[in-house]
RNA sequence: GCUGGCGUAGCUCAGUCCGGUAGAGCAGCUGAUUUGUAAUCAGCAGGUCGGGGGUUCAAGUCCCUCCGCCAGCUCCA
């Protein structure tokens, strides 16, 4: 009999037969394995356990400890909800269903849209094809005939996905999960061995889809879901989309009083007192950051004629999102982004080289017209305003810039207790310059990414096509992603509008431009904090930092007194006058998170103190108000976090359906 | 923009299936209470049921349409 030999991770090898399964291989170490085992890694493929190895190679079981045993499961899970939902639904077409970063999904074509009792009832037919323990097992078909038996059935999806992704092929996989009806899906795989092993799936709601998400093809019904291989790990999850739930920042925005929506104004927040507050906190920051690191701060026009966006492109390209007024005649747009103003007011002065970089800073507001379905919340709007720059630069002076902003994009992150990562993108296929250009571009962002000591990634061919960028995705208390900073390099523009600069020849030369911003939007990164912090915002940022509460009306003058005297050290304090009890008044401040609560009453009257009382560790004991003012400025001066992080899903980081690593890349130019 | 769901008092929600002139809790207001570290008691007031149109003797409830919100999709210089 013709033998094999397979590799094994400790390096070790054995002899088999020929066309052993991966199973019995893994029978052949330890039957515990060959019971644990999900799947097999072959020479680097992962494969089923009835998989033959016919070749000398590394076989690795897949258990639940190993890293490819998640999307597996997932897929799996995805693969017994549409045999849940052809049981369910007679006649439903499948079309893909794959796993996600999250879990999975699978799109179904079907006479009437999806409610909530369905998906119950899907998740009960899934819970007892799972306890049947029913194999998930690979049949080769000759492409013709798996291709008759998917038309004969109706589904002329799964003909197309055949024609499409077996051309020149003999054979397709299929799976079947054997059940009465014997479900059969055209599929690559691999899979679990059987239902039994899915243990920890939830579905969690469905939506509309499109074949091949493209809205001109056939509407199709998509039901999300998630699965775990422990169940822990899914109640984890579970728990932490709860925590999302709970921090949402559009809930906590109204609860504390920060700001407002109403339907005549779709995508444009109403900031109330408190949220203004925070939102002129976050102004002022950047600009007390950006000030001393060489920023000069700008203010240009919000409404331009549509002459300035045909020059620099955006009439092109980005015109659908521009909000056009009519005026005596003329097309304006509302700017949607800063760059061409800033590049008019730069071109407005002769500038020298001596000169550069010169870094012009701005906080107007944009508007983007959004289409209203994408609208949601602060974290997608119409609009809103950035910390928005554009330095120019010698072609020289690349790399030093860039350093010198991944070292505010590290001290501004810092500041609010935000991990990050970068990315850089690359060249893409279509792009403007020279190759050479470019190259040396991308070499100068990488020397700088490694002088900083920043790590990063690369994302081939990602770039803008006018020049290559770093992103930043940062990571909240929870766990989840959002893109903010984004530093991008552009040469097209300054040929656009002949920016140009003297040089020490007394030549004119082109500058270089680098749009950037590191928090981006406020709108959003406020959305950001405030589910960061879930609403509880460390001192410096609080819009009341404390309160006094009286004990009673006898007290109100000296409560008053020190309110005043918060307010004249620069505290944001304030009094609450009404006539309720202290518990019902420190309740209030507890819901509102107010970091610091001043009982007053006879004692503190008399001796001229204050009993502190802390959002986080409650009664800390009297204090003179000198002192209570003194620890405050100091805890605002260090900008001291108190987020409050939860713990971390094991296997997954949290995601909130709206919010993760949204796609829209801060669209600067 | 597309698909689906939703829209009732400031907030959270009941009432909509089977049409018969709106209900609770919290918040608010008024009064009493003068209070020591997470909710004092009582009373009162509050809604063109998202807007418009239609069906009907009668519409929060049924139909059409527009707007907004939510979840996705799509888009994203």
């Amino acid at each position: 009999m013709n033998q094999v030999t397979v590799t094994l991770p400790d390096g070790s090898s054995r002899t088999v037969p020929t066309s052993t399964h991966v199973r019995d291989v893994a029978e052949g170490i330890s039957p515990r394995l060959a019971k644990a085992a999900l799947a097999g890694l072959v020479d680097g493929t992962l494969v089923d356990l009835s998989y033959p190895i016919e070749k000398d190679g590394s076989v690795r079981i897949v258990t639940d400890s190993s890293p490819e045993a998640l999307p597996l499961c997932r897929h799996s899970t995805a693969h017994l909800l549409a045999a849940a939902v052809t049981h369910l639904f007679p006649g439903a077409q499948c079309g893909i269903g794959p796993a996600t970063e999250e879990g999975f999904f699978y799109d179904f074509i079907v006479d009437r849209p999806f409610v909530p009792e369905d998906l119950e009832a899907m998740e009960k037919k899934m819970k007892e094809l799972a306890a049947q323990d029913l194999p998930y097992e690979r049949q080769m078909w000759p492409r013709d005939d798996a291709k008759a038996f998917f038309a004969k059935r109706g589904e002329p999806l799964k003909v197309q996905l055949i024609d499409e992704k077996t051309a020149g092929q003999r054979e397709v996989s299929c799976y079947t999960i054997k059940d009465p009806d014997t479900f059969i899906d055209f599929c690559v795989g691999p899979h679990v061995p059987s239902t039994g092993r899915l243990k920890a799936f939830k579905l969690l709601n469905t939506s509309n889809a499109y074949w091949k998400g493209d809205a001109r093809n056939q509407p199709m019904q998509r039901v999300y879901g998630t699965a775990f291989l422990a169940d822990k790990d899914l109640k984890a999850y579970l728990t932490q989309i709860e925590e999302a739930k709970k921090r949402d920042h559009r809930k906590l925005g109204r609860e504390l009083g920060l700001f407002t929506f109403h339907h005549w104004a779709p995508g444009a927040a109403f900031w109330m007192d408190k949220g203004a507050t925070l939102y002129n906190i976050l102004a002022n920051y950047m600009r007390d950051v950006l000030f001393p690191a060489g920023y000069v701060e700008v203010k240009t026009p919000l409404v331009y004629n549509k002459a300035l966006w045909e020059r620099s492109g955006h009439w092109q390209h980005y015109r659908q999102n521009m909000l056009l007024i009519e005026s005596e005649g003329e097309t304006m747009s509302v700017k949607p982004m800063n760059c061409p103003g800033h590049f008019l007011l730069y071109a407005s002065q002769v500038h020298s080289y001596r000169d550069l970089p010169i870094r012009f800073h701005e906080q107007t507001p944009l508007h983007r017209d959004e289409a209203s379905g994408v609208l949601s919340g602060l974290t997608r709007v119409r609009q809103f305003s950035q910390d928005d720059a554009h330095c120019f630069v010698m072609p020289e002076q690349i790399g030093d810039e860039i350093e010198r902003l991944l070292r505010l994009v590290q001290r501004i992150y810092g500041d609010f207790g935000l991990e990050y990562t970068a990315k850089l993108s690359t060249r893409p296929e279509q792009f403007l310059g020279e190759i050479a250009t470019w190259n040396h571009a991308e070499g100068q962002l990488k020397q700088a990414l490694e002088k900083a000591g920043q790590a990063y990634t690369v994302n081939e061919g990602d770039g803008a096509f006018y020049g290559p960028k770093i992103d930043f995705d940062v990571t909240d208390a929870i766990g989840r992603k959002w893109q903010c900073a984004t530093i991008q390099l552009d040469y097209a523009q300054a040929d656009n509008f002949d920016l140009k600069y003297i040089g020490a020849d007394n030549g004119e030369h082109r500058p270089v431009v680098i749009h950037r911003a590191i928090v981006g939007s406020f709108e959003r990164f406020i959305a950001i904090l405030i589910e960061h912090y879930a609403g509880a915002f460390p001192l410096w940022l609080a819009p009341v930092q404390a309160i006094v509460l009286p004990i009673s009306d006898r007290h109100l003058t000296y409560a008053a007194s020190v309110r005043d005297q918060l307010k004249a050290a620069g505290l944001r304090g304030e009094l609450d006058e009404r006539q309720e009890k202290i518990g019902y008044k420190i309740r209030e401040a507890q819901l509102q998170k107010v970091p610091y609560m001043l009982v007053v009453g006879d004692r503190e009257s008399a001796e001229g103190t204050v009993s502190v009382r802390s959002r986080s560790g409650g009664d800390q004991g009297a204090s003179s108000i000198d002192d209570f003012i003194a620890l405050a400025r100091d805890e605002v001066r260090t900008k001291a976090s108190s987020s409050t992080p939860v713990t971390k899903g094991s296997t997954t980081d949290a995601t909130e359906q709206n919010g993760e690593a949204r796609k829209d890349k801060a669209r600067q130019q």
